[in-house]
DNA sequence: GTTTAGCACTCTACCTTTCTGAGTGCTAAA
DNA sequence: TTTAGCACTCAGAAAGGTAGAGTGCTAAAC
């Protein structure tokens, strides 16, 4: 059953004008702003129809209509239109984002930071995941006897460091024996393919050092370690506090779930994780109330996109707001950042 | 003017009522409470007399006592009991804290995440301040052509990388020269006085590779802004979700002030510092509601120390709860947590 | 068949009033 | 100095009343 024309526009009015005003809209106030050419009693009619269908809601019998999730959907889906940047907003973002980043976190760090002001939602940036990333370089320094800083560095552009503890007597140049050995062994490799053992081979093939076979597996095991725990997603999120100002968390309550959940980083990562891989071709993936499968976030919507390093699929940003979320402004915020982030990795 | 003996126990006791209930302390209830050897009237007047003197205040005419943030004050500075941690908290704390870690921003990020878990307030934990830094290690990686991660690692134990963009053709071997001509120029200096001119000085007095001054001090000026940059404090907070569910922040406009104040980190950084600076001699600081000159933290109070790094004076923990809040309890709990980062960071 | 005017109906939000009870301060006696 | 007793105060809950926004339905008009 599809909706004819007229209640299409009335699903979107109402959408629109509970999204501005986060009142439950009327037959009255819905002909007072906007230009239908019937009277209120059709749009009564259709506003009952739409709402035996699943796309309305109302809070109580002597109330208006606010939209459903099946609403909500609908509107994003096919009714909604499409809005550009305004050239200020544009502005704005280039500020924050043009100048270019060094280092993939603070860049990340600077594009939730954008979002979150520009939207006044909730926003968050996610560095590049696992299944894009090999192993680039691997570097040991010997902060003091005992004391090994690991570096990592990943394809995406991702650096981390871990400092580890290995036997005092170790020198400085036998852990960079070690480390090169390694790092020659595995630079390329797709971070799925290492494991303690190609780890190990690395190093048993290329070094020359004489080392005993026990001492030389606990560093490599440590390496292993700083390796594995490169591809650890970081979340950066931005904005938490401005849902507090919004009406539909005056109470207190739902603020705490919503908070409570947001405050796992890794459950966020996990399910942007889960919702990317179920919408692959999708340019942006949206998920609006009951849809969310995360505890405390069912009265929001969620948007998250993609951005690339050098043209492959790699790592997320997103934003959390209200179901009743500016979608299409939004929309186009987080695919001018992203837009801004491809660049930026692209031409380094 | 010093209160006597009876009036003290009452302000005792309404202070411990008014922590434990959050409501307000009347002279009936006040009597079944506590073992008072008086009468309600006898207690009514010494509350009058407590409220006169700036104590205590009413809500309302009929309604009981609240303490105010003098009556905190006289409570926290002379009257509390300071009780013990439990053998069990101890051994919570000790469970999350205990193991060894191997970098002190893991170790401060558990500390803070264990303080919040204990007192049900936020916590924070803040890395070592610059008076107590200095430079002990520079190095510079290349990671591609043009691009140098340079690591920084102080005194404290703190590790810092930055990656920066150097010209192209500059190699390998020149920039480890380079790096290391700074670095022995450098190490053991005090960060205050590490100036763009002092690692001009420390690289030309110790190179011997022939440079170009034009090129050498662009790579001079990346390396000074990564040490300063090192010198920046990070700070690690936890819990901010659990004010939702008290009393006091029941009503969001509070909660939205105090998220507001607390999602600019800098400000909060700077805060303690100043109050570190005010109660140099002291064990640990505490600021009661309009002690607090940080706007939206007016309802709050503010409990911090200072952790050692080997002995010296470095960075601070702390907690933001209520006003009513179980001081003794959190003080007892905020010092073991000290105590352990101490034993962390001594033993290295 | 669709649209519309008209009307009775519903229900929340808001205001007012009343009532209750916890808590007070004061007075006068112990 | 302490206490019993009492009149007083005031927030908050409960109850009642009103206004108005919004509805659904019916019957007439297009």
């Amino acid at each position: 059953m599809t909706l004819d024309n007229r209640k299409k526009n009335v699903l979107q009015a109402i959408v629109d004008d509970y999204v501005a005003t986060c009142e439950p809209v009327g037959s009255k106030s819905l002909i007072d702003r906007h230009d239908f050419m019937v009277s209120s009693a059709t749009l009564r009619n259709d506003m009952a129809e739409l709402e035996r269908l699943g796309y309305l809601e109302q809070p109580h019998t002597s109330a208006g209509r606010i939209p459903s999730d099946k609403g909500y959907r609908e509107y994003v889906n096919s009714l909604m239109k499409v809005d550009c940047l305004s050239d200020e907003e544009g502005q704005e973002i280039k500020e924050k984002l043009g100048r270019s980043f060094d280092e993939i976190a603070s860049l990340l760090k600077a594009a939730a930071s954008t979002l979150a002001d520009q939207t006044g939602y909730i926003s968050l940036a996610m560095t590049p995941k696992l299944a894009s990333s090999y192993l680039t370089q691997l570097k040991m320094l010997m902060i003091e006897p005992g004391k090994v800083l690991v570096v990592v560095v990943l394809s995406a552009g991702v650096v981390k460091n871990r400092m580890v503890r290995i036997p005092d007597f170790l020198t400085q140049e036998q852990i960079a024996q070690i480390s090169n050995a390694v790092e020659q062994g595995l630079s390329g490799m797709p971070l799925s393919e290492i494991s303690l053992i190609t780890v190990a081979t690395a190093a048993k093939d290329n070094q020359k050092v004489e080392l005993p076979d026990s001492l030389l597996n606990q560093v490599l095991y440590e390496a292993y370690t700083a390796i594995k725990q490169a591809d650890n997603l970081d979340v950066y999120m931005d904005g938490k506090h401005r849902m507090l100002a919004l009406p539909e968390f005056s109470d207190t309550r739902r603020a705490q779930e919503l908070f409570n959940t947001l405050s796992h980083d890794g459950l966020v990562a996990g399910y942007v994780d889960e919702v990317t891989k179920e919408d692959e071709k999708k340019q942006y993936m949206i998920r609006i109330g009951q849809e969310i499968t995360l505890e405390g976030l069912n009265d929001c919507s969620f948007i998250t996109t993609t951005y690339t390093v050098n043209g492959k699929v790699a790592g997320n940003i997103g934003v959390i707001g209200p179901k009743r979320m500016e979608y299409s402004k939004v929309i186009s915020q987080i695919n001018f950042v992203r837009m801004l982030i491809d660049q930026q990795l692209s031409d380094s």
